[in-house]
DNA sequence: CGTGAAAATGGTTACGTAACCATTTTTTAT
DNA sequence: ATAAAAAATGGTTACGTAACCATTTTCACG
């Protein structure tokens, strides 16, 4: 029977355990919780880990403690000794390319259902010491990502770390580990489908050839080119930063072209839906003045205002997610197989392309 | 002088030190540093951080050993002892709504420059006690978030935490600390500008009310039509969930009513541009046939092929940019002034909005 | 009822770092 | 040259947890 004094004193008790800190409260320690118990902090640990070895009363002690002096384990501690952090590094592109936006949420909610964290890094460009740096101070269990380059330097780190780490859309020449389309005859595919429709005055625009997916989208817009005996005309490629100014700069230099063109193939959905912009706050209307197609088919690109024809992965899958299940994977069972996907991909006929009017 | 055979002895040793773990090479420690330096580990934590405070040649000893070993340090050890993790929490609305999009762009970017990870998490509904907990676990400096209700019984739990936290876009009925856009005068000014383009058949599309800015927004809209002497018709008023499925059964309820809306007033850009989406898929035009007027002004809208019409903050100010670089304030100077931002707000007349055609 | 096995619990240690205090070395001022 | 001060370095500890081994308690069985 408990007296009202013995739970003032319990109280009280409970006050005592709880050390004023500079920011709050709390910073109430395992050690704590079983001394309130009774019991050592061995006990504790296993009451929180491995319920099933601890008698029912001694569980019920320990829970009440734990209840009462709001006890929250502090997940830094146990990484350090488990020398595991739940944790996983997503270097990502930037999020004004949808194709991102879309490979995000399905990353961080599938590795957050999963009990792992995420850390989040967005790379415009590849030159990310800092990052790379942060990621390896904090020994992250695992690492998903997209910006690398065909022979960027970085990859040797990222082997000699030993984390366990995959790549989606893009990849390294030596990748072990990687998810993505198949670049190569999304490209034919788009640059095939205009040229079906009668363009040949196509521009490319697309970014550095030292990226796998300009490289092998770019292979397959030649392939498609040399297939329908077309030449390609050089000053019709536009290699460029992928960025809303350098886009812009490109579009400029396209309207100062001698013979403009009637198609453009942009390498991303991104770049397709930026150029329409350009185009039609230039009073050219699409796809009637000038067809545009892209590569990616990002949600955005199917809304009925946009109607973007593009090439993507025939099934519904997304490079993100099936990445992220496969790093999982790695990081639970420790053989670490080799996960090489290359997702076969069809054209999606929509709005933004026409048959060339002949004039 | 150091010969062949010193060398040999040297890269041996270093071999030695490297203990081959189960997921590669690595997990050196700052002690195997300081054993391969001859100095003691503190000299070696000094190295790193105080480096003013050891002679030149023991500094370059301690580096020479460092990139011998390869040696990182663990930032998991280092906020155990430190108890800070340089690590913040964002618990963000979904990436299908661009206006997150843009906030956790900023966020992120930001956090990364000045140092902090972070911790990202997409939440659809308001039900995450999995997501706190993970968060209270990890000891985060601090946490920014949009998601939570007017009167959020997390919000409590935060409070107690003692960690320093904002909200951005959304607040709590308590909050101390938020950035938000005036959303009343948003929701005004959004109705207003319908009506004064003679609408009166207006459908409000919006969230809960037990969220501030869906309860702003629509208390702005039940303003304008109060000063315009208009009655509000209680079955135009649509409170639904924002997802894709929602929002398609709220335009077919739509599409049910006698007399059919020619305007609608979405409390978000998002549902605004989603609505869009489904009256032009079902063959009406924008706006001849329906006016379509958003709240948020996000980067999408102002595509040629959007133009939305909506009302935003006047200046180019990011409620996610504000709030992150007042957290990290927060988290820098120990004294936690209120923050409390609420940012005015401008109409952006564009294209999706028309003057009622008398019939 | 006694004995051995199994279950429950406790004590100690390690994880890798920075804080703290102690000691040694160097510099400065006389 | 010497004392005092300053600089440089080292030893020990704590951070909070789980692993590991030791001890005690409980239980089953003859």
């Amino acid at each position: 029977m408990q007296t009202p004094a013995d739970e003032a004193r319990q109280l009280a008790s409970a006050q005592n355990f709880r050390h004023m800190k500079a920011g709050g409260f709390d910073m109430v320690s395992s050690k704590d919780v079983a001394k309130y118990a009774g019991v050592s902090q061995t006990t504790v640990s296993r009451v929180l880990n491995t319920p099933d070895r601890v008698k029912g009363p001694t569980y019920k002690k320990v829970m009440a403690a734990i209840d009462a002096l709001n006890y929250i384990p502090d997940a830094n501690a146990r990484s350090l000794v488990q020398q595991k952090t739940d944790t996983i590094a997503l270097i990502s592109g930037p999020l004004y390319n949808p194709f991102f936006v879309e490979t995000t949420t399905s990353i961080v909610n599938y590795a957050n259902e999963n009990g792992f964290k995420i850390n989040v890094h967005f790379s415009k460009n590849e030159n990310i010491t800092d990052t790379y740096h942060s990621i390896f101070e904090n020994k992250v269990d695992g690492i998903i990502l997209s910006s690398i380059l065909l022979d960027d330097p970085i990859f040797e780190k990222l082997e000699k770390s030993g984390i366990p780490f995959i790549t989606y859309n893009r990849k390294h020449a030596s990748n072990k580990n990687f998810v993505e389309m198949d670049n190569e005859q999304a490209g034919f595919l788009a640059a095939d489908y205009l040229l079906s429709l009668g363009h040949d005055a196509i521009c490319w625009v697309g970014g550095p050839l030292e990226i796998s997916t300009f490289k092998g989208r770019y292979d397959g817009f030649l392939r498609a080119f040399q297939k329908n005996g077309v030449a390609v005309e050089q000053e019709r490629v536009f290699l460029t930063d992928t960025s809303k100014e350098q886009l812009h700069e490109t579009f400029l230099k396209m309207e100062m072209l001698e013979e403009k063109p009637t198609a453009i193939h942009a390498a991303t959905d991104a770049i397709a839906i930026q150029m329409m912009d350009f185009y039609i706050s230039a009073g050219y209307r699409v796809p009637e003045d000038i067809s545009i197609i892209g590569i990616d088919n990002v949600e955005i690109g199917q809304h009925a205002s946009i109607n973007l024809t593009t090439v993507g992965i025939s099934s519904t899958a997304n490079l993100g997610q099936l990445a992220i299940e496969k790093l999982i994977d790695m990081i639970h069972q420790k053989n670490k197989p080799c996960i090489q996907i290359t997702k076969a991909v069809r054209l999606f006929e929509r709005k933004t392309t026409i048959e060339r009017r002949r004039v």
